[in-house]
DNA sequence: CCTATATATGCAGATTCATGCATTCGTCAA
DNA sequence: TTGACGAATGCATGAATCTGCATATATAGG
């Protein structure tokens, strides 16, 4: 391991560290939020409370949850009167994990040399 | 909304419950598990008490966090005597990530239809 | 204005899980 | 066999967060 590579996989991994310590996976390793996604992906687009009335838990715990899932970039919010109605955003979501995986694939050869095969 | 495509959507959103409830998203939105797969990328293969003198925690924990790593695929381990050696396993990491990006885009259209562009 | 409905937020209890210490297990060297 | 070292596990503690209830905020309708 050379002083150069040396320096080529500190950059990898500092990159690899904003990889993986995103909100898109804090957000998408709660079985509660992947639930409400689920819910989403088969009734579309739904407003908070339809969507609690299918799941377990209270409207509010489920109101936190569109927050969180919004905040990650995963879900679109809109506004109707009192109503506020969520979908899944399927193109950002496909972009982010794209652009993800992109990055990691680059940073595989410097991590891990003679396991590329 | 068809009920014709509802039965397409409802597959769809199991596939997406099994992609995102998978143990590899679990392992890596943990800042200590993805610490430990820093160092691992700029170390290199190292063994669980190497590994351990360079991070806050304790060995312990150290080697329930590698656990938690291999168990998800994410890392190769190699026992050699009394050692235990763990490296990124970058290929499998960039195929697994692969596969759910390609599973999650066949998805989009269904869950989110109107809004592909 | 007042009331009802939809959503968000403050708060406290419950749950999950990371953490450290002590101990045990496994392996190497005398 | 004994002693030493590396790693894994049992256990208790603490932090983070999920959860539900009560309440607050916002908006539509009378």
């Amino acid at each position: 391991m050379s002083t150069l590579s040396r320096t080529a996989r500190t950059k990898a991994a500092r990159e690899l560290t904003s990889i993986f310590d995103s909100k898109l996976f804090k957000a998408l390793c709660e079985p509660a939020r992947v639930e409400i996604m689920r819910f989403l992906t088969v009734e579309g687009r739904s407003d908070v409370r339809t969507i609690a009335e299918h799941l377990p838990q209270d409207a509010s715990v489920v109101s936190r949850h569109l927050a969180v899932l919004h905040g990650a970039g995963i879900l679109r919010r809109c506004k109707e009167g009192r109503h506020v109605f969520f979908e899944v955003d399927g193109p950002k979501v496909v972009g982010r994990l794209e652009d993800i995986v992109a990055r990691f694939r680059k940073i595989v050869p410097l991590c891990c040399p003679g396991n590329e095969g």
